[in-house]
Formats: structure tokens, sequence, C-alpha cells
DNA sequence: ATGAAAGCGCTAACAT
DNA sequence: ATGTTAGCGCTTTCAT
């Protein structure tokens, strides 16, 4: 606290009006040339900082924007984050990270402390339970919703993969190339993108003509450790699949490692299509092969959304289509 | 703006006092229970939020902890912001994320809104060239420096990785095996990690009775794109390193992939060891060998450190030891 | 147990 | 061009 540096401690120093300080710093017309040189070196000589309390309890703008995100330790989620904290940057804006872990009740409180600091928007994927009666938490704020869309009240835009297509290519690549039974690996029904996923990889499964009971399916609450299970779970049980589909980020991951940890020779042993195709991807193995989601065009449109102030609020769904990258693993 | 819950609409609505409001909310002793309940259910029945700019401007902490990183692209940087992240969450603490991309001017502006938002604490990886009158913008600003030191008056703390025994015994092991050319790319002078990198390196090459000069050493500014340049400028070079060690971590993963897009094997046709051990090193290639640091540990005692907010400001400079990971390809 | 007043830093709206 | 006043939401201090 001690002595903080504000427009009337300068303009006591300077013997003149806090407002005059106020105007000069604000840059306006109505201040003589020679006093706002004087006021700006001044200022700039006491190291002042303006407050940001101060102006957002008048009722301005805090500039700050909420990142809500399962984790960071995924490379979607993170190559994500930091695009979107670099276009935050750009334009002035405050940038608020909390992870949710799929939790409703992290999710619940990182709204409430969003909305202590009158953030002005927020950028969420929103996590599977989802508290309904949260939708009034929203009043004042932009809500930007991320990969799946929540049961919140009216969100302003949701930014969506449309990843159907690629899941129905990559079951068409795997069944082109003979598999029979093709496991699969995502989120469950909670979930609008495990929903989703789901029905696009029955739809491809019926569409080659594959019974859904020669697949494998396994749904649950999406992690990498669910994927490492789920994989195990399906490696080792009595039906053996000869081809995995992953729908989800962290699934992938886990499913891979339970994959590699196995000692599993990819394609050989196993047909491998991940998700989310992180970088690291092309790395292993002479490459997995994945469905690539566009992270940078989801960050830029995020970005863009925030920016413009327009009461425009309602861009309503937008969707990104994902593309199936077919490396040496499957 | 329109109609916000405030302790005063909320004691108009009651007809009581504001004062009470505020006490009922703060569970003063000095409240009638009655009447403490009745503003509790109003408050929540009109979905009152605290406003924190308001008590930010009477002097109260905002509990805004700034993450200044180079990136959150690279895994380490992402797993760090997500223990970090978690951790403060526990503690009521928002993080504010900005990132420097190791830029001296992005990470004078992103103290700057620190400043304005009142910032109680700020972790930072410290920029290369960061601008020394700098210091005053830490005044009211406790400062934990993270992995480098860097020019400011007076950090609070600065949590270090101890990588030389690790460095050095890299080098012995590339040694023992019988390596007489090694490589080493790390980041210039400009940074304290660097030098103390470099200088580790020096040592072992000398312990080793290995030559100086026999070893090609390329230093600048870290970067994926640095990692992969200088790899294949050393690969190119008319001196045949057999071996290398990346002192960063994003020189790491760029020289990794400059390797693996070149078709290199490894060992067999360079010994790798890499710096930070993100968790796919484990799957390429029969795995990657590389230097690990305890990025949970760093994240934890930086958590700890934000904690007490007692004045023990000066914890001084944390090391903590990093350790070498020996897989396949070294 | 409850209330009234003051002040944190800032700017819009009025003076002058 | 410059100054004065008031009020944003909150809590501390001092009444009652």
């Amino acid at each position: 606290m001690a002595n903080r540096v504000t427009i009337k401690s300068i303009a006591l120093d300077l013997g003149i009006s806090h407002m005059t300080v106020s105007r000069a710093l604000a840059n306006s017309p109505n201040v003589h040339p020679k006093t706002r040189d004087t006021v700006l070196k001044r200022a700039a000589e006491l190291g002042y900082v303006k407050s940001s309390a101060a102006t957002a309890m008048r009722g301005d703008s805090t500039g700050i924007v909420g990142l809500l995100l399962p984790n960071l330790a995924n490379e979607f989620y993170a190559v994500f984050a930091n695009a979107l904290a670099l276009l935050c940057a750009d334009q002035g804006l405050h940038l608020m990270i909390h992870l949710t872990n799929d939790d409703a009740t992290r999710e619940h409180l990182a709204i409430l402390r969003l909305r202590e600091v009158q953030a002005s928007a927020v950028v969420m994927v929103p996590a599977p339970g989802a508290a309904a009666d949260l939708g009034r938490g929203f009043s004042e704020m932009q809500v930007i919703q991320l990969i799946r869309t929540g049961d919140h009240h009216s969100p302003s835009a949701a930014l969506l993969v449309e990843d159907r297509g690629s899941i129905g290519a990559a079951v068409d690549h795997l069944a082109k190339a003979g598999h029979q039974r093709i496991g699969y690996i995502g989120g469950h029904a909670a979930l609008s993108s495990g929903r989703h996923r789901e029905a696009a990889f029955r739809d491809a499964l019926k569409r080659n003509r594959l019974s859904p009971d020669t697949a494998v399916i396994r749904l649950d609450p999406p992690s990498f450790e669910m994927g490492h299970a789920m994989c195990l779970s399906i490696l080792e049980g009595d039906t053996a699949v000869t081809a995995l589909v992953c729908g989800g980020f962290e699934i992938s991951n886990g499913a891979l490692d339970a994959c590699l940890r196995r000692g599993l020779k990819l394609p050989d042993d196993l047909a491998f299509i991940g998700y989310g195709d992180p970088s690291f991807y092309r790395w292993i193995e002479g490459g997995i092969s994945s469905i690539a989601v566009p992270v940078e065009e989801l960050a830029g449109k995020a970005a863009e959304l925030l920016s413009r102030e327009v009461k425009a609020k309602n861009a309503g769904i937008i969707s990104f289509p994902s593309s199936l990258t077919i490396r040496k693993s499957a």
C-alpha cells in the first residue's frame, strides 16, 4: 500500500487539480499542451500506474477474459491457450486461466471468481455436469463455448469442431484396409462432443456394412487415464479388435501410451487413429495417424469474437472442419 | 451494467442498512442470527457477487497472481502452468497468464498490466534483455523467478534448476560410450541458465579429457526454430559429431525434429540427449534420453511461496536438482 | 445489534 | 483551460 502514486498525488505534487492530471493522462484536447507535458513527465518519473480497480468500479470494462479449460497438460488446450493469450495481449485483454479438470464444481467456482472481477468474457470448454442455474452467472459476460456445447442458457457463441467427416473417413480408411473389428474410445453422452463423435463412428460403421456388434465401443468421462484403461480393457477383451479409433484429446494420448507400453507395433499389431494430432505424433513409430483439429483457427475466431465489442452477441454456432491425417500407424 | 446486485441494493430491498448486509455477508458476530439468515438468503436469491474492484480499491489484496512464461506450447511450461493453476485455485488466487515469447517488450507490457490490476505476485521466467528500470514496477509485488535469474532489483525468490550435475552426467555417459566429438546447443549468455549450462558442458568435457575444440557448441536465443536450425548446421558442418546434448526445452524439441525429419536413427546415427523430458520422449524411437526437470516440485514451491503472506519475502535462491534419464537414444 | 459517515482512485457533468 | 462535485461498492471507525 504505502504511497501509491495516484492522479491526486500527482496533482498535489504539481499544485494543480487532479482533474487536469486525469485529462492530461487521458489525452483530452482540453488541456494546455504545456500542462499536459508537465503532467506526463511527472507521472512517468513517479511511476504512475492507473488503477484498474478504480475504473472498473466506475463501470468501465475490466478487459478481463476468463479461459476455462479442462487442463493445460494436453497439447491441444495448451496450444489453444498459447494462441489466445497472444491474441488477447494484442488487444489489451487480460487472460485469466482456470482449470476445471472437467469438474462442474471447479467450473462453478471459476465462474464465480470471474464474476467477482467483472470479467467481460469467458472462453470455456464446458464441463460435463454443468449446473443449469449457473446461467444467471453469465448475465454480464460474453460466453464463448469451445469444442462442446454446455447447458448454459445462452452462450454468445459456440466454436465447435465438425469432426464427423473425419471420424467417418477414419473408419472408411480402416475398413478399406480390411479391418472388420474396430474399437472406439470416446467421451460419454454427457458431452455433446462425445455424443456426436460416437454417432459419427456408428454411422460410418453402418455405411461400411460393419455390424456394430463386431465393434467395441467404450464411452466414459474422458481423460488420459480413461483412455489408457479403456485401451487395455479392449486389448485384453475376448473380442480381438485389429484397429482403434480415438474420440478425444486426452483419450488419444492415454490409449497410445497403453499401446506403446505393451510394446505393440502400430499398425502391425493394431491400426491406430488418434485424435487432436499433437505435434509429436509425427515423431512416434514413424508417425501416428490422427484426426487434426484446427487449433489456431479456433483461437483466432475466439479472439475475433472477443474483440468486437459489438453487441452482435449472437454469433451462434460456428463449426471448424477437422481433417484426417494418415501416417504410418493406420 | 444495468442493475448489479450490491450490498446497498440488498439493504434497500430488505429495508435495512447496507452495513448490516455487509456484516452479515462477512459473518460478523455482531448481527442478529435471524437478520443474518435473511440477508444471506436474499443475497443468494438475487445472485449477489462481491465486487473485487471495490475491495481492491480499499486496499485489500486482489489475490491476482501473474504468470509470465515464454510460451505454453512447450510441455514444460504448460505442465508448470497446469500445476500452478490448480494450486492457486485451491488458495483462492487468480492466475493471470502472459506470454513473453522471451521478448523484453512483451514482458514489460505484461508487468505494466499486472501493476494496473494490483497483482500481489508474479511468477516469471525472465526474458533475456529485461529492462533494468523495470525494477520499480515490482515495488508492491512479490516476484518469483523461475528457471533463470533476471536483472530485476530484488526478486523475492528464484526457483532454479541445478542441472549442472545432469549435464555433466550426460557428457560422462557419452564419453564412456566412446564419443569423442559431442555437440551442444544451448541458450546464449544473456540467459543465466544458458551461461550455467554451457559452463557445465565445458567442465564435463575437460573432466573427460575431451578438448573443447573437438566439440561443436552453438549458443543463441533459445527457441524451437533455433534448435532445429542449429542441429541442422551441426549435422551439415564439416566437424562430424557423433553425439548431441541439448541445453533448453524448446531447443531440445527443435533439434529432435531436425534429426527425425532427416531420418536419423538414434542413437546409431547420432546419440541424442534432450532437455526437459516431456511426456512423449518415452514414446519416440524407443525412448529419448534427456535431462528431466522436476516440474511439479517447482510449481509446488512457487505455490507455497505464494501462500504465506509472510513478509519472509526473501526466500532467496532455491535449487531443484534435475536428473538424467537414459533411454535408447543415447 | 444496527446505523451513519468517510474514503479508497477515477471520470462524467457541471461550474468557472 | 482548469477546477469542483459526486458517486461507483465496499469496509473501518465511530456513534447510537
